[in-house]
DNA sequence: TTTAAACACGAC
DNA sequence: TCGTGTTTAAAT
């Protein structure tokens, strides 16, 4: 007889330590099994986390293990990184090894289907590489070759051949009798680097993995892994966690998204999990961006990554000519209208020549939101707090957090007033104006509004790429990595927007987004032209996108960062307190606070600020507060740590509250 | 007296 | 969390 620990399948933080179980069965690290719990002793699952143990408790109440999976187990290392992710991000065992383990039950025999028989696979021409990628491609090779584990961040700007460094550096690792996980930020866009990657690998060799398979299909793509039949996983994050063995390169593609970052629990960084697993195996990490992120780029200039840069366009096309408008000289000018007269101008002369134009908004909606000009009230969600954005084809209001819709009332809620007013422009505003000005021109609308789901997306994406339509507009949507030929101008109606969001990332944000919209124009080889319109202009992260000058952009912000001592000077932990009872909510994170000063982990708490309502948040009946932490650099494990303290005394209380803990989260709360 | 619902407790 | 055993309240 010998002991196992294990952790129970029970989704509860009470249940989530070790249980010591004696077996006579061969039981390895990484086994899933059958034991009997509690008092009834009712048949759980559960996964074994060590083997060969000596029971610290008492032996007389030790159990055996009813059962062993044979069939699907999970291994040394992933386990390994379940205990790593519990102490890192604050969570339960449970929660870190439910990423790894297959979901959904195996097919019934011989009932397995064929997953890619609908998939032909794009003939491939392997192109002449270039000098650069060449040069990239032979660094990193030396590191595989050598089995080092190292870490390449790859600047290159759009159709620069990242996708083609990709391929061969996979290709080099399976040759070396390893395994390759290849990233992207959408579900959507897995499909079109899997096409690409069956034709040059074959598909007996590649699996797919994200949240959109059915639970079949993912069991099915699980086992194929599992087995070491697939060597090459593609897929959206949680590809990171595949059961792969001996993997040889984790590629995150356009690694700058913030799909990467997980906002449910766990609420992990890909980049860290994928690094974790790369330490194991002595594997190497590959980030690919045109506009990496601040903190990459950091972590480049400190040596942590390799920086490659790839600054050719295949056939040398040239980067598009950026405008940048001034809309207070527009509005002094007595222009009120959207457009400036330098886009007018520009939007007549392309459509003259038969080019197509692109508009971006980032907002949906007519108007964002709708005030009373006699006492300035604006109308809000009752439950979200959140103005109202009007709709003007469903002549509502539309909260864009809860979706209810709302009637404008004709006079003020608050003071009878009947001088309501819409204020903001979103994208249906701008189609409308739009119509007005070129009243013999196709145009459409691509955003949350007009295209409800993909079949739509793809339809008006279709439509536009065969010439059908003149003028796009559209919100990020339109932005994503579409190839368009013919179009010959891009406007940003208003680059004000993403800078004005209130959030320490805004500004490497716009510079992004700009970046991105800004490669939509002359793709078809000629010039193209895009022209941004802000009331800001000289904003750096602006005219460093208009000069294509990443460096300089990168440079202003980072001495930002240093002085606000932002990311990547320092982790803000974010901890949600959650409670039907608004007081116990606030109490539990001020005693949070209270506790985390009193532990003197680093300075005298003035890092720590103080219990905040959560506006984002949409429980029904009950309230979330948090409270935020500016982690200084090298403190995060010691914060988490004593974070998951407290949540253990709450645990130990009978406390309703739930306590949530999020690393340099995303979106806004 | 019977039956249901509320509550409290501990798990190898 | 989740089943079990115990207490308490309502129904006959």
């Amino acid at each position: 007889m010998k002991y196992i620990n294990v952790v129970i399948d029970n989704n509860s933080r009470h249940t989530d330590t070790y249980y010591t179980y004696g077996t006579s069965l061969d039981v390895k690290k990484g086994d899933i099994v059958k034991v009997p719990f509690n008092r009834g002793n009712k048949l759980k699952s559960a996964y074994v986390f060590q083997d060969d143990v000596v029971p610290e408790c008492d032996p007389a109440i030790i159990k055996e293990i009813e059962s062993l999976d044979g069939n699907i187990s999970l291994t040394s290392e992933i386990m390994d990184t379940c205990i790593w992710m519990k102490r890192r991000y604050g969570i339960k065992y449970l929660d870190a090894v439910k990423c790894f383990a297959p979901n959904g039950k195996p097919a019934k025999e011989g009932k397995e289907k064929e997953p890619y028989k609908d998939v032909a696979g794009e003939p491939q021409i392997i192109k002449q590489l270039t000098d650069e990628q060449a040069m990239a491609l032979a660094q990193i090779r030396q590191a595989v070759q050598e089995g080092r584990q190292e870490n390449f961040l790859i600047h290159g700007v759009t159709s620069s051949g990242k996708t083609e460094v990709y391929m061969q550096t996979i290709a080099e690792v399976i040759a070396a009798g390893k395994t390759a996980i290849m990233l992207v930020p959408e579900i959507a866009l897995t499909k079109q680097i899997t096409d690409r990657f069956i034709a040059r690998f074959g598909k007996e060799n590649i699996a797919v993995l994200h949240s959109k398979l059915t639970k079949r299909e993912r069991f099915d793509e699980w086992m194929r892994i599992r087995k070491g039949q697939a060597k090459i996983v593609i897929g959206a994050r949680l590809g990171v966690f595949a059961p792969l063995d001996n993997i040889g390169v984790i590629i995150l593609d356009e690694e700058h998204e913030a799909t990467y970052k997980s906002d449910m629990t766990p609420k992990y960084d890909t980049v860290d999990i994928a690094l974790k697993r790369l330490m194991y195996f002595d594997g190497i990490l590959i980030l690919g961006s045109a506009t990496p992120s601040v903190v990459s780029y950091q972590r480049a200039r400190e040596g942590i990554y390799h920086l490659i840069e790839l600054k050719q366009r295949y056939n040398n096309t040239p980067l598009p000519k950026v405008e940048l408008v001034d809309m207070r000289e527009e509005l002094k000018a007595g222009n009120r209208t959207i457009f400036s007269d330098r886009l007018y101008r520009k939007s007549v002369e392309a459509l003259e020549k038969g080019k197509q134009i692109i508009l971006f908004l980032n907002r949906r909606g007519y108007s964002t939101f709708i005030s009373c000009r006699e006492c300035g009230e604006v109308l809000q969600c009752p439950q979200c707090g959140i103005s109202l954005t009007y709709h003007k084809r469903e002549n509502a209001g539309i909260c864009h957090y809860c979706g209810r819709k709302f009637r404008v009332p004709d006079s003020c809620p608050t003071c009878g007033s009947h001088y309501i007013k819409y204020f903001g422009t979103g994208t249906e505003k701008v189609e409308e104006f739009t119509r007005e000005l070129f009243p013999d021109k196709n145009i459409e609308r691509l955003d949350l509004d007009t295209a409800k789901n993909n079949r739509e997306i793809n339809r008006i994406i279709g439509n536009f790429s065969k010439g059908r339509t003149d003028i796009l507009i559209g919100t990020q949507l339109v932005a994503k990595g579409l190839d368009f030929k013919n179009v010959g101008l891009v406007g940003v109606v208003s680059a004000d927007v993403s800078l004005n969001v209130p959030d320490y990332r805004s500004t490497e944000r716009t510079f992004q987004l700009v970046t991105q919209v800004a490669g939509r124009a002359g793709r078809g080889g000629e010039e193209g032209l895009v022209i941004v319109q802000s009331y800001t202009p000289d904003n750096f992260a602006l005219t460093t996108a208009a000069e294509h000058d990443y460096k300089k952009f990168f440079d202003m912000e980072i001495k930002i960062r240093e002085f606000m001592d932002y990311p990547p000077f320092s982790d803000l932990i974010l901890v949600e307190f959650t409670s039907e009872d608004e007081t116990e909510a606030i109490e539990t994170a001020e005693k949070c606070k209270e506790y985390l000063i009193r532990c003197k982990i680093e300075g005298k708490g003035e890092n720590i600020f103080a219990p905040k309502l959560s506006t984002n948040f949409k429980g029904k009946e009950s309230f979330r507060y948090y409270i935020l932490i500016k982690c200084p650099k090298g403190f995060r494990n010691k914060y988490i740590y004593y974070i998951d303290t407290f949540g253990e005394m709450l645990t130990g209380q009978k406390c309703r509250c739930s306590m949530i803990i999020d690393v340099n989260p995303y979106s806004t709360f």
